[in-house]
RNA sequence: GUCCCGGUACCUCAGUAGGAUAGAGGGUUCGCCUCCUAAGCGAAACGCCGCAGGUUCGAUUCCUGUCCGGGACGCCA
């Protein structure tokens, strides 16, 4: 868990705060307390590794020009020992510090040390947070949004184990309420539709084609004048395949059922297919869930009731024109909302009560997160104020808002996949773009921010994909240590310790960004957001490249700095690995 | 109307706990493979950081207002 730069910044603090201990003790500098100050790493390398502002902040306080004060600190500072090796004075006062060879050295070796678990951290030791994401309708296919969606809450949740949560991973199943009742009255209505004489015809001549059963009754818009469709049902094809294929197993016999009975069992025969499928579809894309949580369970135990009865005894709710209001302008809300209909049926928004309880209370994680769309944005506040009612610290409930991604083909919004032809969801888009890149991609925008997806660029196999870019990085370093190998220049496990560095600036500053890496992974997981993780994985990938160019490490000037050359690739390859691991992007070795 | 998000290079976007010459990739132009992978590197060009005020020694960053784009405001989910 080690992190130089944390450790050289805590050092240089320490030096600071000891050299001004003896300038007041010498009697220099008036025993003032000094105001907060910082210390930055700058933008331009020229200014050192680190500058501090403490002579321009403490200037007012000690009645001194900057420049005096950082002279005097400078003079009373012991650089032996340490990270530092020098300070320079800049500009109005500021103080620019220089870190020491060994510096460096050490953080390849705590690269290497540490291999897998090289920038992960401590934060969230001993809670349990509970990632909640894609909780896709299971009435229908999972759409691009559903993608983002994964790509993001699976990313968040490997960001939270790298900083030390118990992390759970889970997909709410909305196997209730209204939508389902749609789903089976669509479903019912395109069974019926196979059961007449024109359905008939179109069964009996596409039978055994799908594709061209489904084409035949969806017309152009799933509303043809054959088989016309009410408002307010679903139209997709994949209604039609349900019904045909319940048809084909089991004939007509549902016809002779009441609407009820039918919906029924065209919901059980159905529903269970499209869960298991979107399971299949989320695991083909690298996203393993912990639980699969049943809206149902909600329903069929109480839980749901007890919602609006235990809301109802605190006094929180009031009735008007038949049904039941929640006071939730009282909890901060915009406004009061309904939590049972004047028909007596509950609003989504109660399971959605229900089912936070259950993570925070029943199951008692220490923080849920949820990845929602933007267009829920207007929810969330609603939600909390109703847990805030049932008093539930709501600091424990996050949610990471994502925007809508728009996909651009040739500069042109794209709705059709290029391959299939079929409109663009989740699986479609695995069809014509890399797993990898579909990672990458999606988390190289924060959530909060509209995403165009160039899926141009996403299936250019060429240096203009940043994935490849990383990975080619990867592969490079791994040829480079293969050749080593093949020359007996290099054994696996050499130790590289005491490390010593040529110093060039494409050497520091690739080590540089090394140890940067625990710091952007806590700051990452603290901030939800993935795409730091990219961007800083694209940037390492960027300094290797220009190492790479600079520095041979095969023909380096003496075999001690063509072993540290070697030591900084592992390393370098290590931390790739590891950055991309928490993406769930391969690094191949060879491209 | 109220609320949320955004407005930075030709395009897509970073950045900012207020600080020293505003960044990357793509695109455009020009260089670099007898030498560890050219899916790479280097260089050039490209900017009223939406606009106007305010706070500050200092604002792209904070505050207010304003314009433009997207979204949310349901007894839908």
């Amino acid at each position: 868990m080690t992190n130089m730069m944390e450790a050289a910044q805590a050092q240089l603090r320490e030096m600071l705060m000891s050299a001004l201990g003896v300038l007041v003790a010498e009697g220099k500098v008036p025993g003032e307390p000094v105001p907060p100050f910082k210390i930055e790493v700058p933008a331009d390398k020229s200014h050192g590794d680190f500058a501090s502002n403490i002579a321009m902040a403490s200037a007012k306080a000690l009645h001194m020009a900057p420049r005096a004060i950082a002279e005097l600190l400078i003079g009373a500072m012991v650089f032996e020992g340490s990270y530092f090796e020098r300070a320079e004075i800049a500009g109005p006062g500021f103080m620019n510090f220089f870190l020491e060879k060994r510096w460096f050295a050490d953080t390849v070796q705590a690269v290497l040390d540490e291999q897998g678990d090289y920038g992960k951290s401590e934060d969230g030791k001993g809670k349990r947070a509970l990632v909640e994401f894609v909780s896709a309708n299971p009435t229908g296919p999972m759409h691009v949004g559903n993608a983002r969606g994964a790509a993001l809450g699976d990313g968040i949740a490997a960001l939270l184990e790298w900083t030390g949560w118990g992390v759970e991973r889970e997909f709410y199943v909305n196997d209730a309420g209204n939508q389902i009742e749609k789903f089976g009255k669509s479903l019912s209505l395109r069974y019926m539709q196979l059961c007449t004489d024109k359905g008939q015809l179109v069964y009996a001549a596409h039978k055994d084609d799908d594709d061209a059963l489904a084409a035949a009754i969806y017309g152009e818009d799933g509303n043809s004048a054959d088989f016309p469709m009410p408002d307010d049902v679903y139209l997709g094809k994949d209604i039609i395949l349900h019904a045909f294929h319940y048809y084909q197993e089991n004939g007509a016999a549902l016809a002779e059922l009441s609407e009820e009975e039918r919906r029924s069992k065209l919901v059980g025969y159905a529903l269970p297919l499209n869960i298991e499928g979107l399971e299949r579809d989320l695991r083909s894309y690298r996203v393993e869930y912990d639980h699969w949580f049943r809206e149902s369970k909600l329903h069929a135990d109480g839980s749901v009731d007890r919602i609006i009865d235990e809301l109802t005894k605190r006094g929180f709710t009031y009735e008007q024109e038949g049904a039941i209001w929640f006071k939730a302008e009282q909890f901060g809300a915009d406004k009061d909302f309904v939590l049972r209909r004047a028909n007596g049926i509950p609003t989504y928004i109660v399971p959605d009560i229900a089912y936070h309880m259950d993570k925070l209370e029943t199951r008692g994680f220490d923080k849920a997160i949820n990845v929602l769309g933007a267009d829920h944005h207007g929810y969330v506040p609603r939600l909390k104020a109703a847990l805030k009612a049932l008093d539930v610290d709501t600091n424990r409930l996050d949610v990471v808002l994502m925007q809508m991604v728009m996909l651009f083909r040739n500069g042109q919004p794209a709705k059709l996949s290029k391959r299939s032809g079929k409109a663009i969801g989740l699986v479609t888009l695995l069809e014509d773009i890399p797993l990898d890149a579909a990672r990458f991609f999606f988390n190289m925008r924060e959530a909060n921010s509209h995403f165009e997806f160039d899926l141009d660029l996403a299936v250019e196999k060429s240096s203009q994909n940043p994935v490849y870019y990383v990975q080619y990085a990867h592969a490079r370093i791994c040829s480079i240590l293969r050749n080593l190998q093949a020359e007996g220049l290099y054994a696996e496990g050499t130790p590289m310790k005491e490390l010593p560095v040529s110093g060039t600036a494409q050497e520091t500053e690739l080590i540089r960004h090394l140890a940067d890496f625990p710091a952007t992974v806590a700051a990452a997981a603290k901030v939800y957001d993935p795409s730091r993780v990219t961007k800083y994985a694209t940037e390492l990938a960027t300094l290797f490249h220009k190492f790479y160019d600079a520095c041979s490490v095969k023909n380096a000037e003496t075999p001690e700095l063509r072993e540290s050359r070697t030591g900084l690739c592992r390393a370098t390859a290590q931390t790739l690995r590891n950055a991309m691991s928490i993406l769930k992007i391969d690094c191949p070795e060879k491209m």
